[in-house]
DNA sequence: TGTACATCAGTGAACGCGCGTTCACTGATGTAC
DNA sequence: TGTACATCAGTGAACGCGCGTTCACTGATGTAC
């Protein structure tokens, strides 16, 4: 093929996307201390000056980011887990419900370390931005849960939902971090020790449902 | 009481610890990128290069706030909880396995946050030391779990074991910080859940143990 | 198709700032006699 | 107890550095006629 003929805003919008995908690889190997202005517009091979063209400020980039990325990864999440949640008398799809969601941490795992990494740091900007996610899928896992049989009439009974969404969540990343590791190269493996636990919780049930 | 007769080498090392505590609380309240020699120094009331007459530099900071703080926090959860699990047909015991650890990463929540924080921080000099704590205490609890009756004769079985004492950890640490957070104010209420969670976990006892 | 002008992505030099670290110093504490 | 000297915790000024951000600019692309 022959050279392109990008317009200036094609170019333009290449090089954008250039920063953003430069930010996110740098962000994730070398943490928020090591994302500068300098670092990310080299890597994107423009002056550093230039960074400005595209981004307000590093704020801005930083913004940029996880609306066009980590917004995409909770959704994505989600909506595995309620389709799988929604028949929850199938024994594969029960299955599913665990696999989906770790399956997309392990397939993101940029975003999915970062928005780790930065959720319990007060001095970090994206800090925000992980929280509301956190909250936002611990907030939908709980309906899910009280769709699925679970009680929610009192405070206490409210808060021990959020403990198990809590819980089935924590359970899954550390199964991630441990696969992106490399300590368990087989989800398959992983997801028998989550639904082995996830029996116990299922105990907790007030209704005559599943084994 | 009259003016304290304080010695030239008590006053320094009282210098010191101060210099310590203003180090873990500004690191546990503005993060990592929040810790500068010079907040450090003004909020121990001396002046910036007093700070190097007690460390050599800031990552010997760092050093010592790990070996004189997280060490001792490492030895206290294990112990109290390779305590419990000692005696695994005692009820209470049991749940002391449990509640142990909780209460300990609950009692010392800065560090607890911290190395938290740290631990998948690739920019962070600390990480080191919060990853080598978090495998010698999964390697510790992997010990525990075998001598309650769980089988590693095969890599397989080895990895399932460390999956399961990487679930407990997570469990726990999670439940810890909903704690911290205000969210789960009474600890008994998120060790039930906890336990309900394990519950499941003792399906993949091979053996004919507890209930 | 050709010309004259407007737009704008990208540039390079410069800035102010806070940081970590150094260093010659001061004055109170400790010690030898 | 008193004197003369050594030690050393703490000081203040200075440094070099990398950072985020600004700004006047350049030259290729786009547009009006």
């Amino acid at each position: 093929m022959t050279t392109a003929p990008l317009s200036r805003n094609e170019a333009k919008e290449l090089t954008r996307r250039r920063l953003l995908r430069a930010a996110l690889r740098i962000l994730d190997e070398e943490g928020e201390a090591g994302l500068t202005t300098v670092k990310v517009s080299r890597a994107a091979g423009i002056a550093q000056s230039s960074f400005y063209v595209h981004f307000r400020d590093k704020q801005d980039l930083l913004k940029s980011l996880w609306h066009e990325g980590g917004g995409r990864l909770l959704r994505a999440t989600h909506q595995a887990r309620s389709l799988s949640i929604e028949a929850p008398t199938d024994r594969e799809r029960f299955r599913d419900a665990f696999r989906i969601p770790l399956e997309s941490m392990c397939r993101h795992p940029e975003l999915f370390r970062i928005s780790r990494r930065v959720r319990h740091d007060p001095g970090s900007p994206l800090a925000e931005f992980a929280r509301e996610a956190e909250k936002i899928s611990r907030d939908l896992l709980v309906e899910d849960l009280i769709a699925s049989g679970f009680t929610a009439g009192t405070e206490q009974e409210r808060r021990r939902v959020e403990m198990i969404a809590d819980c089935l969540g924590a359970l899954t990343e550390r199964m991630a971090i441990g696969h992106l590791e490399g300590r368990y190269p087989d989800l398959e493996e992983a997801l028998d020790v989550i639904i082995a636990f996830s029996r116990g919780y299922l105990s907790l049930l007030p209704r005559e449902n599943r084994a």
